[in-house]
DNA sequence: AATAGGCACAACCGCCTCACA
DNA sequence: ATGTGAGGCGGTTGTGCCTAT
């Protein structure tokens, strides 16, 4: 027979995670590591299934998450990975060490399509929107002078400005990452009694919600904890 | 000051692949 | 050899915040 499964979905909570939901996985996780999904949610006291701690934890609680606004040299990086690769986020995402998948396909969906629409170019396929229409559609279109002329402004552009600058999204993304929910969680971390005795989880928590401190992978790399300590887990817990 | 619309992003859904029993 | 579940992935949705009116 298979294996058991991962949840019955009776009474799991769903939605939003909380602050007290976040403290539970991590430090469950920074004390046990990942052994099975499945065991998660039960071991550490939440009432979510496998795969939502599993995602919980790799789009937002891993130590190693570069937190904060895509530079432009990566936006560029992921443009031409996007024109290699398609819509492989996850091979996108291996390029970028402490960035996830989802972060970047939202980013993507965000702001590049926008930028490189702007630019005249189809996302789909990063050729000038009427040539690939043209090719796509097998559909002969005239297309105006005047528009050709337009769409090669956009192109002298973009070889001289990679990423053109959005003032008004910078700003979004200045005030973004400095948001009011992680200032609260960042109070509620540390006011928390959950981690008093933990030097690791204190640091750790209170670098991840405060993306302005220098390099909190730095902490966790210097963290105490051993994984190889944490191999007879299962057995231990079953 | 109130409200509507847009935006960004976290989370969910459903499918696929692979490993396990 | 085969059926089933876990994990992984991409697409989509929901929600809260921000901005413009």
């Amino acid at each position: 027979m298979g294996r058991q499964p991962c949840c019955d979905k009776i009474g799991l909570k769903r939605g939003p995670w909380t602050i007290e939901e976040d403290h539970k996985l991590m430090n469950f996780i920074l004390n046990n590591g990942i052994q099975c999904w499945r065991l998660v949610p039960k071991l550490a006291g939440l009432m979510r299934c496998g795969k939502s701690c599993r995602l919980r934890w790799i789009n937002y609680l891993r130590p190693d998450l570069k937190r904060g606004a895509l530079t432009e040299a990566e936006e560029d990086m992921i443009i031409k990975l996007h024109s290699q690769l398609g819509n492989r986020w996850s091979k996108i995402a291996a390029h970028f060490p402490g960035r996830t998948d989802n972060e970047i396909k939202n980013h993507w969906n965000t702001r590049i399509k926008k930028k490189l629409k702007f630019l005249g170019l189809d996302p789909l396929t990063h050729k000038p929107i009427e040539q690939s229409d043209l090719e796509n559609d097998n559909i002969k279109q005239q297309v105006s002078s005047d528009k050709k002329e337009e769409i090669n402004e956009k192109l002298k552009l973009q070889e001289t400005l990679p990423c053109l600058d959005y003032p008004q999204e910078q700003k979004k993304i200045q005030n973004s990452t400095s948001s009011s929910s992680l200032n609260e969680s960042l109070e509620m971390g540390s006011s928390s009694e959950m981690f008093q005795n933990s030097d690791t989880l204190e640091t750790f928590s209170r670098d991840m919600y405060n993306p302005g401190l220098e390099d909190p992978f730095q902490n966790w790399i210097g963290s105490p904890i051993r994984w190889d300590l944490f191999d007879n887990l299962e057995d231990n817990f079953l």
